[in-house]
DNA sequence: CTGTTAGCGCCTTCAT
DNA sequence: ATGAAGGCGCTAACAG
């Protein structure tokens, strides 16, 4: 943008004509003359003129801007998630602005004041394992700018989201371990500040529960996802008098470090520990053993998460619906269990 | 940016300022009395104001946005690339619009015109494989908006690039081959659009040439990188009537899959078949046997990227600098070679 | 079919 | 220390 940007003015100075007729000419207005359009289009096309998005977004008070939050980009989730959300939104005219928060929350915070400052006319966001307060996610919704979440939701606010059966996937992952054989079945379960950590812990207790599998907490361990600390709780776990016969990861990344662990550990799986992640990361069936894991249709909730949202914005505020999509998994069954 | 947006307008009322003493109290600019300064930066913060970086932008005639274009999301490698960039871009005071084209050459054409529209200040870009024509990327040199190319670069653009020594990475790879044993190394190799293909083709000629192991040109095959396609041409080399006893693959992905698809065939790698990848992927530690490959420093060729584009976006268009900056890769050899 | 005018929100002269 | 005026590039309303 340093160089002379081409404008409307140009052209019109070059043709002869009046800025609002070039306007007229270039945004397909139907009332100009077939001559003056093509001539007008010709030289716009020769003098590699764009249209100032800003301008008009400004004028039009629309940004055609999507911001779209998510805690890392390290497993293969969110980039896939992303790319389907990017997908719906493009189709509908619009570009996004991606932020990682790296699961800060400052970053967060930041994120938010830096969408909010760029006029975006909407934001999908998944929250970092830290959020525990949503002021920043509320000013959002008090300017009238509609927010949608997926995966990692904001319980406490009325805004659509799009989810997976989390109880569900988790339950038939623990009856299948039972089914298994498996008796002391452990759970590295995520931080409980994310809805999902719970939702997966109450279908791991319930599923031994109902199966009348005696519920030991000493094998639940919640952690906050730091991948290096899969190790510690690992050598905690097989060093119970009872040690556990398999493990339910809260994750894929955490199931496949736990899988490396017992390896090196001279454990095998799933002969002496089964494990069953969650997710279906693109690695999940490139490990030795292969892993078991809950799939979740990850493209998908990324363009569900952009259709609500588009969805909401040309929605009046005052009928904005807090529609919460539920979307299936699939209990995968590899060698890992 | 539905509802109504606060501006200084709303704010210069309330406290009966013009609208300039306003924003110079919001700019920090000096020549505003404490008391005035103290009262609107309060009411702006109970008002929940927040600047229109779009008014801003077409004001000053820059954006502070940095375009990002790359052909796919989902190896690691991508997402990685863009958290160093972005890491970088958002020191310096730059928001990023990210873009895939999907390996697509229209799609990265559509996303080039949306950057323009978007009035980016600079372009960081890795091409699809299919480019070979980069008028869409020359449009922005004309305009003066700075472009840096990664990895896939565009050789004919005299313009900033970040690349790893491909020739030299290639060239370790294949010796090292030679070192174990093997007799007939295979190249599954990339499409000969792509420089990073031929760069590393070289460097597997010269490692063979120098080592005195005659080069069998049926044992190299470009292909399109569909990894879908890894095992027709694997079978294909294993039908041969002197078939390889190792292949050294483009990518990580292509190894990977020639992996999985050697064992199927019940092969024993690296006994049978040795492989080797490129990259250091996430993935390829964790595979059975875990891939031998070469690393290279990925978030850093993010960093280098977004540097170099800022340095030019600083600079006057007329001492912009083609700076190519290489950076070191190191071979990771593992237990599948 | 074309031209004129106004203004989106902000900052920057220039004036006081 | 504060105000008033102008303009970034564009489109929409109002005139012919």
């Amino acid at each position: 943008m340093k160089g002379h940007q081409v404008t409307i003015i140009d052209i019109a100075r070059k043709l002869n004509l009046s800025k609002s007729t070039v306007s007229r000419a270039l945004t397909g207005h139907p009332s100009v003359h077939p001559e003056t359009r093509k001539a007008v289009l010709a030289l716009a096309e020769e003098m590699d003129y764009q249209r100032n998005m800003l301008s008009i977004s400004l004028l039009q008070r629309k940004s055609n801007i999507i911001g779209i939050i998510v805690p890392e980009f390290f497993s293969s989730y969110f980039p896939q998630a992303i790319t389907g959300a990017q997908e719906i939104a493009s189709q509908a005219g619009y570009n996004t602005i991606i932020c990682h928060s790296n699961e800060n929350y400052e970053t967060e915070i930041a994120n938010t004041k830096m969408l909010l400052a760029a006029q975006v006319d909407g934001v999908i966001a998944s929250l970092t394992k830290e959020t525990r307060n949503f002021d920043h996610f509320k000013i959002f919704e008090r300017k009238g700018i509609p927010i949608v979440f997926f995966n990692r939701v904001c319980e406490e606010m009325s805004v659509p989201k799009v989810l997976v059966d989390d109880y569900e996937g988790a339950y038939r992952a623990v009856e299948h371990l039972i089914q298994r054989g498996k008796k002391r079945i452990a759970h590295l379960a995520g931080p409980d500040s994310l809805a999902i950590s719970n939702k997966r812990l109450m279908g791991y207790r319930d599923a031994l529960r109902r199966n009348n599998v005696p519920i030991d907490e000493d094998l639940i361990i919640p952690y906050d996802l730091t991948i290096t600390k899969v190790k510690i709780y690992l050598n905690y776990l097989m060093q119970l008098d009872n040690p556990p016969d398999a493990i339910f990861a809260i994750n894929d990344p955490t199931a496949v470090e736990i899988l490396q662990q017992a390896k090196k550990k001279g454990l095998k799986v799933p002969e002496d520990l089964a494990i069953v992640g969650f997710s279906n990361d693109y690695v999940s069936a490139l490990t030795d053993p292969p892993l078991t894991t809950v799939s979740q249709p990850v493209k998908e909730i990324g363009r569900a998460a952009a259709q609500l949202l588009i969805d909401q914005i040309n929605r009046d505020v005052t009928d904005w619906k807090a529609i919460i999509k539920v979307l299936k998994t699939e209990l995968i069954v590899r060698q890992s269990s």
